[in-house]
DNA sequence: AAGAGGCCCTGATAGC
DNA sequence: TGCTATCAGGGCCTCT
């Protein structure tokens, strides 16, 4: 489900709840994640007093106070929530994301405070838990990536010399995040709407008033997002109003063979499969 | 270097 | 009802 806003938005309502305090016990119920769950893992977190959490594009950094960090990936399907420890574990509504209701069956990994746990939920497993020793490290780890969309890195230069001779489609270089980091498949396509370029323009044929705009509307539709929570799909019943509120601006996502909602055109939103992921867009506005 | 394709995994849904 | 196929918000790896 995470792209950028939702990761923020689960990184801000943890920090909220976790900022400051210790880690009393780790539970992993299933080591196969993404990555293997290292073998010192519990003893690396145990007893670490958390100064801070932050976040890296769609990685989760939890900051502690000896420098060392815990970056936590939510994949496709990872969720965090927060239970209550003592009595019968009760589940309050203060789920970060998504359902308030804590599904059983796979929650791989709990971290234990003093009152409470957050507990680390994830079906398909293609999250992951990483530990790193120093700040140094953390940046190397994520060296490879490109530029947030908010950075000012991510600017006109940046972009027509990065796509300048780049052959595939442009969708394709919104979801790699070695171009511009935070971005995924719903944003794409929500991006290139309100750009209206073509998600399958060859790269190297935007002009610069397009790579303008990918860089304007990049960094407003995400903000956009986080303002409102980010996005929630494949909704639950039991969701309460910490659901994000995003997923009823999508302008095409989601919206095949619907009227362009764009004020003054006549066209029908269209899907295609680029670069392995579903693409939605207007077949008359964004020509 | 750049691009295409495969793979990791479970669950929901559609179609027969 | 029960089977199979397809699809889902990500990212890494290999091969050409």
């Amino acid at each position: 489900m995470p792209e950028l806003p939702e990761v923020e938005i689960v990184k801000q309502s943890l920090d909220k709840k976790i900022r400051f305090k210790k880690i009393k016990r780790i539970i992993v119920r299933n080591r196969n994640l993404r990555s293997k769950i290292p073998k010192n893992f519990e003893i690396f977190l145990k007893n670490k007093n958390i100064k801070k959490i932050s976040r890296f594009s769609k990685y989760i950094i939890l900051n502690f106070y000896d420098d060392s960090f815990c970056i936590i990936h939510l994949g496709m399907s990872g969720t965090i929530h927060l239970v209550k420890n003592y009595k019968k574990k009760k589940f309050t509504n203060l789920s970060f994301y998504q359902s308030p209701i804590l599904p059983s069956k796979h929650n791989h990994i709990e971290i234990q405070f003093q009152n409470f746990s957050i507990i680390y939920n994830d079906p398909r497993r293609f999250g992951f838990f990483e530990l790193i020793k120093n700040k140094k490290k953390l940046s190397k780890r994520f060296s490879h990536l490109g530029p947030e969309p908010f950075s000012k890195l991510f600017n006109l230069n940046y972009v027509q010399h990065y796509l300048k001779s780049k052959k595939k489609y442009i969708k394709s270089f919104l979801l790699d995040q070695k171009f511009v980091s935070g971005i995924g498949n719903i944003y794409a396509s929500e991006i290139l709407f309100l750009c209206k370029i073509n998600p399958q323009k060859k790269a190297q044929n935007l002009n610069q008033d397009e790579c303008k705009k990918i860089i304007y509307f990049s960094k407003l539709v995400l903000k956009k997002a986080i303002r409102l929570g980010g996005s929630s799909i494949r909704d639950f019943k039991n969701v309460s109003g910490k659901n994000g509120l995003f997923q009823n601006e999508f302008k095409v996502y989601q919206r095949e063979h619907l009227k362009c909602l764009k004020y003054d055109c006549q066209g029908k939103i269209k899907k295609k499969i680029i670069s392995k992921r579903s693409t939605f867009f207007c077949n008359k506005c964004q020509n």
